[in-house]
RNA sequence: GGGCCGGUAGCUCAGCUUGGUUGGAGCGUUCGGCUGAUAACCGAAAGGUCGCCGGUUCAAAUCCGGCCCGGCCCA
């Protein structure tokens, strides 16, 4: 048998021992040496049961992958496999996403430059954009071997790369639909902007770690005059005093009650519930509350703006009718302050979004650096943070400062410059997404989600409906088209290079790309007024760009057929990321209440052992090509499927990897080599010995329809599980069903009938390999889209090798179907309850010592009718496995057993209404036959030690070291045992001397034995 | 500060929707057993204030309210 294993093939055999990672590499070379993937995806796109329609959520190539990345992947990778086998055609093709400020400050970085100014002067654009290029080149080399490593079979060769030509043509296709249907527009809009580094911040990195630091600032109480009143004045706090400049209105919860007090001969309006603490803080202790009101009375007042001389714009701004009026926004905290927020849409978010909903002007006069323009007036020059004493003193002279003091508190600072970021108001263009809020938000409900949780987190987040700033003050990303003309200011969308070309004054050189600077320097000429128009030097947000690839990354007739695609799956962190840019565009782009994905899954984030963020100050993130030059993929693959929910956040650790996950793909691998082992050694062969054959000659026996029962419960469950994104329960399954049922109970029922050479019982045999063939291939295609490598050498090495009529690759068989034939759930019960009496048998054994090798006379099953009538039914097993000669029943301990029970002649175990009771006596015969059994296996243990495998015959097996009695009672014995140990002869000594042989001794019950075998 | 998710054995997780006999599994530990496919497997033991407090109820890990801790997202 095993010279067969070694002369058949080109392969190496199958290993004694599970070593994945072996197989692993050598199923790699087998897949690329036979272009298996390539093979697949032809084939499929050819015979298929329908298209299941995918798009790769693109990488950013500025960083190496990492375990979390390939959680991710493995489930889409799995998404793949059991898509294809179930019949599928799925473009599961690679896609990378090579733009946007990530890429650029990997790139900073590796130049040595601190900020853009510094960028664009001593380096320039132009190799910028070179050396970005380089840098998503050297990062797609990692991500291309991680996902080899892994065994993704996504197609890389047709790859889509987000800064290609083609690409950013397609993408410009959704704005040109937005500008179309009027909702692309330029505007302002508030941003986290670093003085130092000029330039705007993703919020992104503003939450980036460390950036949050303790600052000081000043704590200021300051007071506006209502209009028109003799003393009335708004309490105001706020630690950015220079954002007076900017103060266009002022903000009061509408619910909230709010109280007029008297501090000497003025009255101050503010939150009740903050009278006391406030006035505390303030140290003024003669006051009184003279009135209390709620917050909406007080809506549209108009207070004094007290730098009208200052600032000639306020004063300006000042006439119009909504500007230094008194709101209500939910936002505003009673808790804190006074309750009572003066805005500046020019400097804050909220108070920008309260201007934009009245239609109040934006106010924000300041340049690059964060200086104050002329607008500003008075504070002309002044960088912003700087004003904040100017204001202070101002505000002073006009004897509306209450009082000042510095705090410490927490604040954002860029993480590069240590600078304290400044909110802005700066140009940009948006999509208007808050005009199709409805459309995008029924598109959204109609969304497959699997899980309550990230849907609704989607959801919700859906419905604050807040414009897109599409526009970003950087180098490295698709150009925004837009010409603008520097007479008239007429602004046109440019969206193919065909049109860009033929509108330029001057025409581009060879190596024009869509990309700056070269689009830059194209000039058109205004229909207008004949004049010239420029770009809007903006780039486009990295998430527009991606968002698109449902129609850059295919072809027109590509589209068509595969979007909106079955099913998506990215990262929690995607849900204001990629799930939101591509729902939003494809709403712009085909003007329907309908999402581009069908399905979308979110996952979970992937920590450290101990659940820490995996981050580079750490030192914790976890390298998928590192980590799998020592682990194997099918079992990090198993590992990282099988331990929580998809959902969930998951704690990654090596150790734990390493040990069930293993124990589980090595059961199956060993199942499989006993399969074939057994299965060759009889002739097995899968053509004809098939499962009808064994069916029709009635070979099949209670523990095989049992087994193909389970199967069937085994593929129906599975498979629900994976439809609905469970994996971990699905694995669940598929390990108890391997783990369980095949190997800790089939395999031992049937062990004994294998274990013989008879001619006889040789179409037995066969059946039971015809069923272990039907069970073990199944569970070998269930495993496929999990353990792809384990699934493919188990195939070949075996199921192709006894049956060269199956398709190549495993990855070309059909998913397994539940045959209700098959199933049998009155058996499934009475195996229930079969094993639960051996187990009680097991335990009675266990109380009184007595092994369970050694046989028993009789086994009494105390329990209902219906219990013993299903035990009698598989009364051959039950002997066999509990191994007693004989086995009666009874609903009651019989009167006359009770005595011998309690003087120990009976041993007994008991739970869930079954009792077992054994009879603890041994005669001569049976003590002579466990004795046989207790040597026996000592003898097979030896054997494995020495080399013989199991099918090699002995010559004779020598035992010395017994006294006389147990040789008197082994003795009628060792025909059984020689027959078991595969010897010729055993023979008994009672000296070593006897025989010339190397002895080996074992202890056998406190006293020692002396074995040799030749 | 707001929203969401989580807190059950040393570790990893079920159970909670629909309350009900002593709250489960796997891993790990200890003792014993079994094993010619298996780095497996079986039996037993140790190990739990089911985050805390209160409420509803005959009865709460489960339903309700509040709080504490951790994580994520948003301010």
């Amino acid at each position: 048998m095993t010279a067969k294993f070694q002369t058949n093939s080109e392969h190496k055999p199958l290993s004694i021992d599970y070593r994945p990672l072996e197989i692993e590499k050598e199923i790699r070379t087998f897949w690329e040496k036979n272009h298996t993937l390539e093979k697949l995806m032809e084939f499929r796109e050819k015979n298929n049961i329908g298209v299941s329609g995918w798009v790769e959520g693109p990488p950013t190539l500025n960083g190496i992958p990492h375990i979390g990345h390939a959680r991710g992947r493995i489930m889409k990778d799995l998404r793949f496999r059991w898509k294809t086998m179930q019949g599928y055609f799925m473009p599961f093709w690679a896609g990378w996403d090579c733009q946007g400020l990530p890429v650029e400050l990997e790139v900073e970085k590796l130049l040595g430059v601190r900020n853009k100014r510094e960028l664009l002067e001593r380096v320039g654009e132009e190799r910028f954009i070179e050396e970005c290029k380089k840098t998503i080149m050297r990062y797609h080399r990692e991500w291309v071997e991680a996902d080899r490593k892994l065994g993704i079979f996504i197609d890389q060769k047709k790859a889509y790369w987000t800064y290609l030509d083609n690409y950013i043509e397609r993408e410009w296709q959704y704005l040109k639909r937005a500008w179309e249907q009027g909702l692309l527009e330029e505007g302002y809009y508030v941003v986290a902007y670093c003085p130092g580094c000029q330039t705007s911040l993703s919020s992104a990195e503003v939450g980036y770690e460390g950036s949050y630091v303790e600052v000081e600032d000043p704590s200021l109480y300051f007071k506006f005059k209502v209009a028109n009143s003799q003393d009335e004045y708004f309490l105001v706090w706020t630690t950015m005093p220079f954002t007076v400049i900017t103060d266009l209105m002022l903000a009061i919860h509408p619910e909230a009650e709010y109280a007029k007090v008297k501090v000497d001969k003025e009255k101050w309006i503010m939150v009740r519930q903050r009278v006391e603490p406030v006035m505390q803080e303030l140290g003024i202790e003669k006051y009184e509350i003279v009135e209390t009101i709620v917050g909406k009375s007080l809506e549209g007042l108009k207070y004094e703006y007290p730098f009208k001389d200052l600032i000639p714009k306020q004063a300006e701004l000042d006439k119009h009718p909504l500007v230094h009026r008194v709101v209500c926004e939910e936002f505003v905290d009673v808790n804190t302050a006074t309750g009572v927020v003066h805005l500046s849409p020019g400097n804050g978010e909220e108070d920008f979004a309260a201007a934009q909903k009245r239609g109040v002007p934006v106010f924000a006069p300041f340049d690059d650096e964060v200086k104050f323009t002329d607008d500003a007036g008075f504070f002309s020059g002044v960088f912003a943070r700087d004003a904040d004493a100017m204001v202070v003193e101002e505000l002073r002279k006009k004897g509306l400062l209450a009082n000042v003091k510095t705090i410490r508190h927490e604040y954002p600072t860029c993480w590069r410059s240590h600078h304290k970021l400044v909110w802005l108001a700066r140009r940009e263009y948006f999509l208007r997404t808050d005009c199709i809020n409805e459309k995008v938000l029924k598109a959204a409900e109609k969304v497959e989600y699997y899980f309550e949780a990230p849907k609704n987190r989607f959801l919700s987040f859906l419905k604050e409906g807040k414009p897109w700033c599409i526009s970003r003050e950087r180098v490295w990303g698709a150009p925004l088209p837009i010409w603008t003309c520097e007479k008239c200011g007429t602004k046109t969308l440019i969206a193919s290079k065909k049109e860009l070309v033929e509108k330029a004054i001057e025409k581009p050189p060879q190596d024009f790309e869509l990309h700056k600077p070269w689009i830059d320097r194209i000039k058109i000429q205004c229909e207008k007024c004949r004049g010239i128009m420029h770009r809007e030097p903006f780039v486009l947000d990295t998430w527009h760009n991606s968002g698109a690839s449902p129609y850059a990354r295919f072809t027109d007739e590509e589209f068509a057929k595969y979007v909106p695609v079955d099913f998506l799956t990215e990262g929690i962190d995607q849900t204001r990321g990629w799930a939101n840019s591509l729902l939003l565009e494809h709403v712009i782009l085909t003007g329907k209440a309908e999402a581009p994905y069908k399905a979308f899954l979110f996952q979970g984030l992937t920590q450290d052992a101990k659940g820490r963020k995996m981050s580079k100050s750490l030192g914790n993130i976890i390298e998928v090509n590192k980590l799998l030059e020592k682990a194997s993929a099918d079992v990090c693959r198993f590992y990282l499927l099988r331990k929580c929910s998809p959902i969930e956040f998951m704690n990654f650790d090596v150790d734990e990897m390493n040990r069930r996950p293993y124990q589980v793909l090595a059961t199956l691998y060993h199942l499989n080599r006993f399969f074939v082992q057994n299965a060759e050694y009889d002739g097995f062969n899968p053509k004809s010995h098939t499962l009808e054959w064994a069916k029709e000659n009635r070979y099949l026996k209670k523990p095989d329809l049992w087994l193909l029962s389970k199967l069937q419960k085994a593929i129906s469950d599975y498979t629900a599980r994976l439809n609905s994104c469970e994996f971990n329960f699905a694995l669940a399954e598929l390990e108890e069903f391997v783990v369980e049922v095949v190997s800790r109970l089939y395999v031992p029922m049937i062990r004994k009938e294998l274990w013989t050479d008879e001619p006889e019982t040789l179409n037995r045999r066969l059946a039971i390999y015809a069923c272990l063939w039907h069970v073990l291939k199944n569970a070998v295609l269930l495993f496929n889209p999990v353990t792809p490598f384990l699934s493919e050498v188990l195939y070949q090495k075996i199921y192709r090798r006894l049956d060269p009529t199956l398709p190549e690759s495993v990855n070309f068989e059909k998913w397994p179907e539940p045959d209700e034939k098959l199933r049998d759930k009155t058996l499934e019960e009475e195996f229930e309850i079969l094993l639960e009496c051996v187990s009680l048998a097991y335990s009675a054994r266990q109380s009184a010592r007595l092994k369970r090798r050694w046989p028993l006379r009789k086994m009494l099953a105390i329990a209902p009718l219906k219990t013993c009538k299903a035990l009698e039914s598989l009364k051959e097993i039950l002997l066999e496995l509990a191994n007693v000669k004989e086995v009666e029943y009874a609903q009651e301990l019989p009167e006359n057993l009770k005595a011998e029970v309690d003087a120990g002649r009976w041993v007994g175990a008991s739970e869930k209404g079954i009792s077992v009771y054994l009879d603890a006596y041994r005669d001569e015969g049976l003590l002579g036959e466990g004795l046989m059994r207790d040597i026996a296996r000592r003898v097979q243990s030896l054997r494995k030690e020495l080399g013989y495998v199991p099918t090699d015959m002995l010559d004779s097996v020598h035992i010395a070291g017994l006294d006389e009695e147990n040789m008197r009672l082994l003795q009628p014995y060792l025909g059984e045992m020689a027959e078991l140990v595969r010897a010729k002869k055993v023979q008994l000594h009672t000296s070593l001397d006897e025989v010339e042989t190397e002895w080996y001794e074992y202890p056998l019950d406190e006293k020692k034995i002396h074995i040799a075998i030749s």
